[in-house]
DNA sequence: CCGTTGACCCTTC
DNA sequence: AGAAGGGCCAACG
């Protein structure tokens, strides 16, 4: 039995490029839908090399612009990825929003 | 062990 | 439709 953030790292590391996922579904996949707080504060202490550029709000927005260095910055990174976006400045998640780990992870 | 805090989400005014 | 407030879950001191 891992922590809560571990399990999240773990989750955020598998996000395919292209793809965006958002603090709730993350919550949900760790095992607490309404744990989305945790996800945000394990981001903080997420460890680097981690694409927490990936992770959105639920409406596809992107947080504080303290969370990454920029919020221009996560847009453009998600762009070279190949993410849509749309003209309100939202994440087009209807187009990129990870479904979540197909595979059963084992156990 | 108990209290406080936090990259959020949802409901109501 | 936009803005404000409260609530929830887990980690940290």
């Amino acid at each position: 039995m891992q922590t809560f953030p571990q399990r999240v790292y773990r989750l955020v590391s598998k996000i395919p490029k292209g793809s965006v996922a958002t603090y709730g579904q993350l919550a949900a996949l760790a095992g607490s839908p309404r744990a989305a707080r945790i996800v945000g504060a394990a981001m903080v202490r997420a460890p680097a090399g981690l694409p927490c550029h990936r992770v959105l709000y639920s409406d596809g927005s992107l947080c504080c612009e303290q969370a990454f260095g920029g919020k221009e910055i996560q847009r453009g990174l998600l762009q070279e990825e190949g993410v849509s976006f749309l003209p309100d400045g939202r994440a087009n998640l209807k187009k990129h929003l990870w479904p979540g780990p197909e595979e059963p992870s084992k156990k």
